[in-house]
RNA sequence: GCUGUUGUGGCUCAGUCGGUAGAGCAGCGCACUCGUAAUGCGCAGGUCGCCAGUUCGAAUCUGGCCAACAGCUCCA
């Protein structure tokens, strides 16, 4: 028979040939280093049997889709430890994951690194073993007393909810039996013993649902290499080193009070300057894009939340003034978001259809409620600042006013350096969501979503999908970033709301004299600035774009002779607005030097006799430590471009 | 909220068996006036996260609470 390989050769075989046969018939080498095999596009495992006409890619380690397939099989094998070592354990669900792998397990009082090193230990035995990898399927009922023999009532509860006409496939590997799906490598022996750790262990409830069980979760990755283990584990401390929670308290961007509370960080001087120039420039941009800068309360009485729908959907996440049960007393809460407190600006009068679009923007403070364990540094607190905007619409602007929203949002991520690391997320509803959660008619979401789809598509975006990820009024645009530990969150939003408008009355007179409801687009345009900020250091380990850097430049003397023209240099940088300090303490050059370096500050003018004589500065790049001695107007020159292109 | 780890001067950390706290850096003072990543000497700084309990005696043992970190769940 004949096959076709994935560079579009055609192999010939004998019938009944194997994948691995094909990997022989290639090379020794190609077959010693498969992992499984793209059969016709889909993963399949070495042991599949070819037929005429079918196409063929070999899968091996330094194939994404092949070491998926390694790290799943390294999971049994961590598994099948495990059961040697703790019969009594209880297995859940252990699939491969992007950066390596993880399995969930019912054990009393979980793993600690110690017996992740005991793991470790008889992972390497049952490498050494180099068992066989052998799939068998078992009808239903068969596969459920097997499970329930072995005393495993995660995995016969994975069995009872799979359709009724599901392959049901086990896996054996020496005296280990796993329910699993596949595909696997064909022998433990594959696994290199050396290439593979343990990371973490951890809690996770019972098929993610938080009023269930929580179980053990023990993290790992595997390569095919040591040297490629080595280079990921280095890489992932690397990322740790830009931690914006670490770098942002070093050098004092933010810090955290015991005694003001959880997920309330005090933006120290540095952060806040950032801050400040980053909602400036937003508010400045917006107001060239036709935004309306508005001002609005913190807070408002309970009956506001009430029609929003926020105090029957959001009350747990708000902070409430007063006791919220009682309606003879008024009751205030503080706002979760902006979007009711800004309806009230077009309501301030009748409105027509030359009004709109009515773009208002709000540099807007909100305050929620996060459950305790869910605050993290900047990225993740109680109060925030967002570039909040709500775009009042005739429903033909939708179309052109939603492609507004991005490609603003674009050019401001793009400005300052994140954008590039963007993912996009359309955040749809779930009909099926069992608790409430969404208002309006299938019929709006519907027409909702279907519009957002139709923009995506025309604009060429490229999202993925996120289902149950939808706002309670409306489908999302979510642009998602992830922090150095690869945690996703939403930077930027845009939504669409075809349901709030009707809820407040929110009317307009259109061409025809009749009343006609708007649309609404929910939008930031540069998200929460504390995340920005989090982001903004983490993306260059906080060595900030010079444009949004809180120190710019620093002037140093390497003697008293040189304060007087120090003075002077920088009497010339404030007037051109450039952030300056003068470090003209009684210190060595090189100590001054170290400490701006390490405070990343872009430039430093180091100025002596020669310089004071002369008129130059010598310029110090912080990048590279390259000096150049210059006129003071060449470096002025120079620092206004780079200033004015917000170079990054 | 859940699981786990952690909490000692501003920062990084030491502190043995329960006997009342120690270093480096930073800060302050003095001397040095120095050419591209740490000059020397000296001084000061801590209710050991908070609150109870056990004990003659608690940084150390027990409990509760608070906070930080990672993960889960939730979310901008």
């Amino acid at each position: 028979m004949k096959i076709t390989l994935k560079d579009g050769s055609v192999l010939t075989l004998a019938d009944g040939a194997s994948v691995n046969d094909a990997a022989l018939a290639i090379s020794a080498g190609l077959a010693r280093a498969a992992l499984a095999a793209k059969v016709n596009g889909e993963v399949r495992e070495l042991a599949t049997v070819l037929c005429e006409g079918d196409t063929l890619e070999i899968l091996t380690g330094s194939d994404p889709e092949g070491l998926r397939v390694l790290r799943h099989s390294v999971s049994h094998v961590m598994a099948q430890a495990i059961m040697r070592l703790w019969p009594e354990a209880k297995l859940a669900i252990g699939p491969a994951i992007d950066r390596g792998f993880y399995y969930d397990i019912d054990r009393d009082g979980g793993f600690t690194m110690e017996d992740l090193e005991k793991i470790e230990a008889e992972m390497k035995k049952i490498v050494k073993e180099d068992e066989k990898i052998e799939r068998f399927e078992l009808p239903r009922e068969k596969a459920i007393a097997f499970m329930a023999e072995k005393n495993e009532p995660y995995k016969v509860e994975l069995i009872q909810d799979l359709p009724e006409d599901a392959v049901i496939s086990f896996y054996r590997q020496g005296e280990f039996t796993d329910l699993c799906a596949g595909p696997h490598i064909p022998n433990t022996g594959r696994i290199k013993a050396n290439a593979f750790k343990l990371t973490s262990s951890t809690g996770a409830y019972w098929r993610g649902d938080s009023k269930r069980k929580m179980l053990s979760r023990i993290y790992g990755t595997a390569f095919m290499k040591k040297e490629e283990l080595d280079a990921y584990l280095a890489q992932l401390e690397d990322a740790k080193k830009r931690d914006h929670n670490k770098i942002g308290r070093e050098m004092e961007y933010f810090t955290t009070v015991d005694v003001i509370g959880q997920g309330l960080p005090i933006i120290l001087p540095k952060g806040a300057r950032v801050i400040q120039l980053l909602q400036r420039w937003v508010e400045d941009i917006e107001q060239a894009h036709g935004y309306l800068l508005t001002k609005t309360p913190f807070m408002a009485k309970r009956e506001l939340y009430k029609i929003s729908g926020h105090w029957d959907h959001y009350l747990d996440g708000m902070f409430v003034l007063g006791d919220p049960k009682d309606e003879t007393k008024e009751c205030f809460a503080l706002r979760p978001m902006t979007c009711p407190f800004q309806y009230q600006v077009f309501l301030n009068r009748a409105r027509s259809y030359r009004d709109l679009p009515m773009r208002l923007g709000e540099t807007s403070t909100l305050f929620r409620n996060e459950d305790s364990g869910e605050m993290h540094g900047l990225i993740r607190v109680r109060q925030f600042t967002i570039s909040e905007g709500h775009l009042v619409l005739r429903p033909e602007q939708l179309e052109e006013e939603f492609k507004g929203c991005l490609e603003l949002a674009k050019v401001m991520l793009g400005t300052v350096g994140l954008l590039e690391d963007c993912t996009f997320r359309f955040s749809q509803w779930d009909p099926k969501n069992p608790s409430n959660k969404y208002e309006g008619t299938p019929e709006q979401w519907e027409h909702a979503q279907s519009t957002m789809q139709k923009i995506l598509d025309d604009l060429g975006v490229e999202y993925s999908i996120g289902i149950d990820e939808a706002a309670f009024y409306g489908p999302k645009l979510d642009v998602q970033y992830k922090n150095v530990f690869g945690k996703e969150d939403t930077l930027v939003t845009i939504q669409i709301d075809m349901l709030l408008a009707q809820r407040f009355g929110m009317e307009y007179v259109d061409e025809d004299g009749k009343k006609k409801t708007p649309y609404i687009i929910h939008r930031t345009s540069l998200g929460c600035y504390e995340r920005t900020l989090a982001y903004l250091l983490e993306k260059y380990a906080g060595a900030l774009p010079i444009w949004l850097t809180p120190e710019q430049v620093r002037v140093l003397t390497i003697t008293d002779r040189a304060v007087a023209y120090a003075a002077q240099i920088k009497e010339k940088l404030d007037a051109m607005g450039v952030r300056c300090t003068v470090d003209s303490r009684n210190e060595k050059i090189g100590y001054k030097i170290r400490e701006a370096q390490l405070e990343k500050i872009p430039y430093m003018l180091i100025l002596g006799d020669k310089e004071a004589e002369t008129g130059e500065v010598a310029v110090r790049d912080r990048r590279d430590g390259s000096t150049a001695n210059m006129s003071y107007d060449a470096f002025a020159a120079k620092l206004a471009v780079e200033i004015a292109t917000k170079a990054h």
